[in-house]
DNA sequence: CTATGGCACGGATT
DNA sequence: AATCCGTGCCATAG
């Protein structure tokens, strides 16, 4: 059983509501990042602030986390609705019977493990004594791709000069998750500044705004940094921009876990995943944590002082502030109800999918869009918008489209890739039938042909018969 | 005669 | 309403 989601019965009350909702669950972070800028930029009934107060045990917690006990989404006690913009859910798993580590070999055998990754990128760089320093570093890499240790400490250990490390550092940083092995995102974000700079133009006083406003960066108070800087704060604006399209604070998000062979063909890189899925800490539990992620954190809420101000107006302006004003209250009643609904839905998919999640690929299940859309009591179409576009982080830290989830022929198709490097000598797509059938994949003899199209696998009689 | 690829239909997705 | 995917039927290559 999952944990039940309090369901805050934010029902869709007008056809626009219910539009903008259904606009809202098709987009991803990124894209809602932008609509939420756009609207917060056009409204002045709405306003962003920089904490998050727990909703259950009204703590405030800092630095856009969830409070770990009561990660339950917001919901609007008063008439104040408010966002999370960030939210988690931890799904708890079911049928723990002990077979589950056992075949975790196959797969982790065959991902490679960031440090191993760009350990091998800077080896031919690095000097035979530096070799155990290098380890050191990359092994205390976090899944961010951050370093967890100060840089001291390690100079220390090893009874070196900090500036012997620091230059290991350096030469960590640009290897291929560009900033890896960064103290911190801000770090991460001036390397990949640096290294951009080197083949492409970047926005004037984008290092100063990273280096001097990073914290107010993710609070969007672009006002304040350029006040800080003394530029304009359209300028800030425009750095805030390049550096969400192509910086990343967190250079491990980016990473592949799998840097398979060119042979495979869907080598599609999301950049940044939309949802984050990980092992909860203790591993006996066996609890999966949904994350909806957020580019941006913070509490969105209509301005409680623009509804005061209404009253002091002249009549004029008060139709349209109360036309902002209903625009702003719609806009977060939305976007509580998007948020609502992806918790539902990966609540759900976790649930359904979890050996896929754990154990990789051979173990998705067939799921339909609309059997799940039937569960959840919503229209298909939501399911379809919400899974579309969208990019999921799992707990080896591979990135994959949510639409995999609803796959149908993935399992059957690494199983069928499975039988024929196994196989002594070249199998008929019928014999293949029969043995695909054993493994419980009722498919017919033509479908096999296309998976093998599919996989790039050629056809029994041109198969070496090795 | 067997193994495959082409084309078209029906259900699922968008 | 338009498109994608699994299948069945049929023609063609060995």
């Amino acid at each position: 059983m999952f944990q039940h989601i309090p369901f805050h019965a934010i029902k869709p009350l007008t056809t626009a509501h219910l539009a903008q909702t259904m606009t809202l669950l098709s987009l991803t972070s990124n894209e809602l990042q932008e609509q939420i800028e756009a609207e917060l930029a056009s409204n002045p009934a709405l306003e962003m602030l920089d904490e998050i107060r727990c909703p259950t045990c009204r703590r405030l917690i800092k630095g856009g986390g969830v409070c770990p006990v009561c990660s339950q989404p917001a919901l609007n006690k008063e008439d104040e609705p408010i966002v999370f913009v960030s939210t988690r859910e931890v799904v708890s798993g079911f049928g723990d019977s002990g077979e589950e580590e056992d075949r975790e070999d196959t797969t982790s055998a065959m991902v490679e493990d960031l440090a191993t990754y760009v350990f091998r990128q800077i080896a031919p760089d690095v000097a035979p004594e530096d070799r155990k320093l290098a380890a050191h570093l990359l092994t205390n890499l976090d899944e961010d791709g951050l370093l967890a240790v100060p840089l001291l400490e390690v100079a220390m250990y090893h009874h070196v000069p900090l500036s012997r490390v620091e230059n290991l550092q350096r030469l960590i940083q640009r290897a291929d998750p560009v900033g890896v092995g960064s103290t911190s995102p801000k770090e991460a974000l001036l390397v990949q500044l640096e290294v951009l700079k080197e083949t492409r133009s970047v926005p004037d006083y984008a290092s100063e705004v990273i280096e001097q406003g990073m914290d107010l960066l993710s609070r969007r108070q672009f006002h304040e940094i350029a006040k800080r800087l003394g530029i304009q704060a359209e300028k800030v604006r425009i750095v805030a921009r390049f550096i969400s399209e192509n910086l990343n604070p967190f250079p491990g998000r980016s990473y592949w876990g799998d840097v398979r062979q060119p042979s495979a063909p869907q080598t599609q890189v999301y950049y940044r995943p939309d949802i984050l899925i990980s092992k909860v800490n203790d591993s006996k539990s066996n609890q999966l944590m949904v994350e909806i992620l957020f580019p941006i954190w913070g509490t969105l809420r209509v301005n409680p002082l623009y509804r005061q101000a209404i009253q002091q107006t002249s009549d004029e302006q008060k139709d349209a502030m109360r036309e902002d004003l209903e625009r702003a209250s719609l806009f977060v009643k939305c976007l509580q109800q998007r948020n609502h609904t992806m918790q539902r839905l990966m609540a759900k998919i976790a649930f359904l999918q979890r050996d896929f999640i754990l154990n990789g690929e051979k173990y998705l299940r067939p799921i339909t869009r609309a059997s799940l859309a039937k569960e959840l009591g919503v229209h298909e179409s939501t399911i379809s918008r919400a899974v579309a576009n969208k990019a999921v982080q799992l707990p080896n830290g591979r990135i994959i489209p949510l639409a995999d989830f609803f796959d149908r022929s993935l399992s059957a198709r690494i199983i069928l890739k499975e039988i024929i490097t196994a196989e002594r000598r070249p199998l008929s797509d019928s014999e293949l039938v029969r043995l695909l059938a054993e493994h419980g994949y009722e498919v017919a003899r033509r479908t096999v042909a296309k998976y093998r199209a599919m996989e790039g696998i050629l056809p029994a009689s041109l198969r070496r018969p090795c």
